[in-house]
DNA sequence: ATGCTCAGTGAACAGTCGTTAACTCAAAGT
DNA sequence: ACTTTGAGTTAACGACTGTTCACTGAGCAT
């Protein structure tokens, strides 16, 4: 008992990577049934014995996302234990992300605001899961160096908008500009936990 | 030599109006030709007497996202030359201008990040216009009030940053959440302005 | 060895898509 | 008054869409 679902597990896999890249081209809501099943190698009647719909398979790609989301957290907060240049190990750690898996991350951007409503508060929810974390972990350093945490909700909020934002750039981008990219983003996350009183410039 | 030009514009406009609303709801590339001729109330066949395929009317669209970015750009400028306030003022500015035309909105914050490439450019061109006048603007203030110009050009790309991101928001949430939301994004710029010195806190 | 299960196939369906062609008929030019 | 123009219509095309159905054939339990 192991062949068979183990097969099935490869198509499986192959239809969701199929759909992630072709969302990621031309969005979500131009994904066609047919175009999935060929890119996957598979007859278009072969797509319905492993999800009911193209929204089925739409919500197994919002978990997706959702779970790479919270192991790029994971891998953020052991980096950003680090004793210097945590901004800059967390952020470093968010750009491989993005590298590693470009059209889970050029999908999530594009349905984040725009798209259906459906997905974008799907996406939202998981993102603000994202600032909470952050945020908390902005708290625990400000805590153990005596500074204010009055203005950690909202910074986490800001230094999120800017990741995200200028972070996407990085997907246009060729390699030997990401270090420059980082560098920005560094600089103009540190602007903000200035402005919350968290670090000294 | 009028009532014909006349009709002819006005059903143009009919169309651009339509796909922006349907562009907005379902994302540029789900566009379809003959329902955004049936929303303008055409026959299919009556969409070539104004343009020659939907690329060609996706042009005219980013050009009239272009143009209501400018007049907002326009409009938070002069706000921003109050005397006290100027960061509440531009703000609302911009909220209003969300709130006025949505679908445009909606359109632009779902391509500039994913999308096709080519609508992607267009609009990260005309951000990039908007980010560089917030520049100027700031660096005349700070100018005019001695402090430190160092940061502004990255400061600017925050702000903007936070203010599309965190603004988006507001497109979901009912009206009497509104002038909550614009305090919040008004910290976080005050944040990113304090941050890099551009005023006290 | 025999029969069952079920992932994937091939063909057909009703709709929709973009696009073309020949048309109508009111406005504009003469 | 007569002709020309051109915005919009109706009808049809081939290609593509999601979905269904009866089928095949390998993997599995017995």
């Amino acid at each position: 008992m192991k062949i068979r679902l183990e097969q099935k597990e490869q198509t499986r896999r192959r239809l969701i990577d199929a759909a992630l890249q072709l969302a990621a081209e031309h969005g979500f809501s131009a994904l066609s049934l047919r175009d999935v099943a060929k890119a996957a190698d598979i007859t278009p009647a072969g797509f319905y014995r492993h999800f009911r719909d193209l929204d089925e398979l739409g919500l197994v790609m919002v978990d997706e996302i959702a779970l790479a989301l919270r192991q790029l957290i994971r891998e953020a907060r052991s980096r950003f234990k680090e004793r210097r240049g945590r901004t800059r190990a967390s952020i470093e750690a968010f750009m491989d992300y993005v590298h590693q898996k470009p059209h889970l991350f050029r999908l999530l951007l594009g349905e984040r605001l725009g798209g259906s409503r459906a997905f974008r508060e799907a996406l939202r929810k998981e993102i603000d899961i994202f600032i909470a974390e952050l945020g908390e972990e902005l708290e625990a350093q400000a805590r153990a160096a005596g500074r204010p945490t009055k203005d950690i909700p909202l910074a986490a909020e800001a230094v999120v908008a800017i990741v995200f934002s200028v972070g996407a750039e990085g997907l246009d981008l060729p390699r030997h500009r990401h270090s420059g990219l980082i560098d920005r983003i560094i600089t103009e996350v540190h602007l903000v936990l200035a402005g919350a009183g968290l670090i000294k410039r």
